[in-house]
DNA sequence: CCTACCGATCGGTAGG
DNA sequence: CCTACCGATCGGTAGG
């Protein structure tokens, strides 16, 4: 329904907003710098978007759903728990750091989202992101590649060890996730074979 | 030098400041908040602070110096690696649920300080804090508890693991504790003996 | 520590 | 009467 040049002028000014969202978070970004980095005026960000709050909804939502499409297809092709962690750690580490720096954000300023926002990100958030990695545990204990634990625990373990590298450049890709990965399933602690 | 009374608006204007914090980060929050909940006015606190980055920093070393003294206190009587990360992880768990996430929050927010005063916390936060948990996996690995790794990098998946509850409520303090380190200590993968 | 203010900038909206 | 905007300014609030 909506015209060729009215989709690209929207990608413009979610790009522009997402390049400032990671610079300061929700307030430490304005209309106007969102507006001037595209290009127009103020008010014509108001013609596309309600207000701030639905401008910045549709930029964490449109950046999320670049992540579950990561995950979906990370997970087509992988025939073990380990494979599986590995394609969704690796795909995200290779994303640009800009990329993995927003959905890092995204979860501490969601705060200043208004409470229908936020309940609509974390939604989208919890059903298509975190349920589909809590499958991927629950499938590893199931078919015996995992011990026995909280599902929701270990989820939140996981992501726990790799957040933090979202919010820095990542040198050697492969490397740093074979590490993390070996930390994650065998541990630290020297084997007493 | 300075009188008790002194002493005493400064530790109000800092728990006000701190709480404030914790809600909203540093563009969440402002001085004539902080001014209201303290019960002055708000010119009054560029008494005592010279301005909004001055008054945060205070407020965060505060609370930093307060984790470092956990974390030395927890490593005098901690005889082996494991003890000793059992040591910091539960009284950091035990803390209240405030103290924690300003620590957590304090990671996120310090790109809002001046360079001065960001560069300051940092410092401290690497040297009293980080250094300090390094340590402990290098003498892990020198005494043969651990395998040999990238210290830094284990640091930092260690931390990473532990950080996201910093953010909300623990229940079992004990057995959260238990079953993080757990998996940090021998992994998630079924051992096969 | 107060009242009384400032330059600037915030998110949002007026008429055309 | 539509769309995609503009220059100017609104009421409030930021740090100082």
């Amino acid at each position: 329904m909506t015209s060729d040049s009215s989709q690209t002028i929207k990608k413009r000014i979610l790009d522009a907003a997402s390049h400032l969202f990671v610079r300061g978070g929700y307030n430490g970004l304005s209309m106007r710098e969102i507006a001037e980095m595209v290009g127009i005026s103020k008010p014509a960000l108001y013609y596309h978007y309600k207000d701030k709050d639905d401008l910045i909804l549709a930029m964490l939502i449109d950046c999320l759903e670049e992540y579950i499409g990561l995950l979906d297809h990370g997970l087509k092709t992988s025939t073990s728990t380990y494979e599986s962690l590995e394609g969704i750690v690796q795909s995200i580490f290779a994303l640009p750091d800009e990329k993995r720096a927003l959905i890092y954000m995204a979860e501490q300023e969601v705060v200043h989202l208004s409470t229908q926002s936020r309940d609509q990100f974390n939604r989208l958030y919890q059903e298509k992101f975190i349920n589909k990695i809590k499958r991927i545990f629950e499938e590893g204990m199931v078919c015996g590649e995992l011990r026995q634990m909280d599902v929701a625990l270990v989820t939140h373990l996981f992501l726990g060890m790799v957040f933090p590298f979202f919010r820095h450049p990542i040198g050697n890709v492969k490397n740093l996730s074979d590490i993390t990965l070996s930390i994650f399933f065998n541990g630290v602690a020297q084997q007493h074979v």
